[in-house]
DNA sequence: TTAATTTAAGTTGTGCACAATTTAATTTTG
DNA sequence: CAAAATTAAATTGTGCACAACTTAAATTAA
């Protein structure tokens, strides 16, 4: 390939990788505004659903570290989920920098509304289990090596 | 693998992509900051640089379609870019509906700039050639059948 | 050939994502 | 201990991405 090859679109993995988020959020939007999450709002609603039982009190710092994402798009989209009664935002009393957040009853409630989004997006993808895992696992190594460099 | 284990991050592909395109926007951002270039802007001159030997004018509309992206998104971007001199935003006069997009010669050039990105960018993955070819099919894949349900 | 429909851009408003900065609280260090 | 450094959230500002709508032009159909 010449130089000029390299920069056509076709030829770009990242090209696919932004097309292909941009239409997996195309598909969840519509399943989503049923329970009135975004995307990134139901993100962090799996975190907080998934750490209810043993851990029911997470503040914005570890909910960022496990999304990636910081206070600069955690507190206004948090607070939003908190307009909406779903969780709580309280400053910790033991470290005052720190806001704990924990879900709602309501919040609690809806995660059986989520139960079969995850199915249902399965089966858009068209893929076998097999493919499935072969592609988390392919892009796992990815998100590894391009983490640490 | 139960209801609640499907509602978990880790076993979610389309937290790997959104995850793998922010990092992959995070590699591309200081390198592009060069050029004075967001990512989507990239893309847009991506499609013209490429385009520019056999046809140097193309429509909003077609730009649109070749990125996915629809006017609310490329209006603004295209006006940014008419403001940096990069391009040129005229009506056509065959249809005045139709906006026609063409480099200016300072567009053109900034091409040279950005020859070594792609590889760059390839780099950073850790991938052999083999590995990124097959990832594009796999993902290629995934878009055709996305699209289409 | 006028009226109805379709099409292409643009506009408005919402919600990320992130850089850069600010504020306040805690920790470290001299 | 008090000053300096670090940390956690929040705020401000920019630029997407997209839904919903508007405007104006072109096409189609009555």
């Amino acid at each position: 390939m010449n130089n000029d090859a390299h920069l056509k679109l076709e030829n770009q993995l990242c090209f696919r990788l932004y097309s292909l988020t941009k239409l997996m959020n195309r598909h969840y939007s519509p399943v989503l505004k049923k329970l009135g999450l975004t995307y990134s709002q139901y993100l962090v609603m799996l975190v907080l659903w998934e750490n209810n039982d043993t851990t029911p009190a997470i503040s914005v710092k570890q909910l960022g570290e496990k999304l990636d994402l910081d206070s600069g798009t955690l507190s206004p989209l948090l607070k939003r989920l908190e307009k909406q009664a779903l969780l709580s935002r309280v400053r910790n009393s033991d470290d005052e920098r720190s806001v704990v957040i924990k879900l709602t009853d309501s919040g609690c409630q809806l995660k059986s509304q989520a139960q079969n989004i995850p199915a249902q997006m399965f089966s858009v993808t068209g893929l076998s289990i097999d493919e499935l895992q072969g592609l988390n696992v392919q892009l796992d190594g990815l998100l590894a090596t391009m983490n640490t460099k």
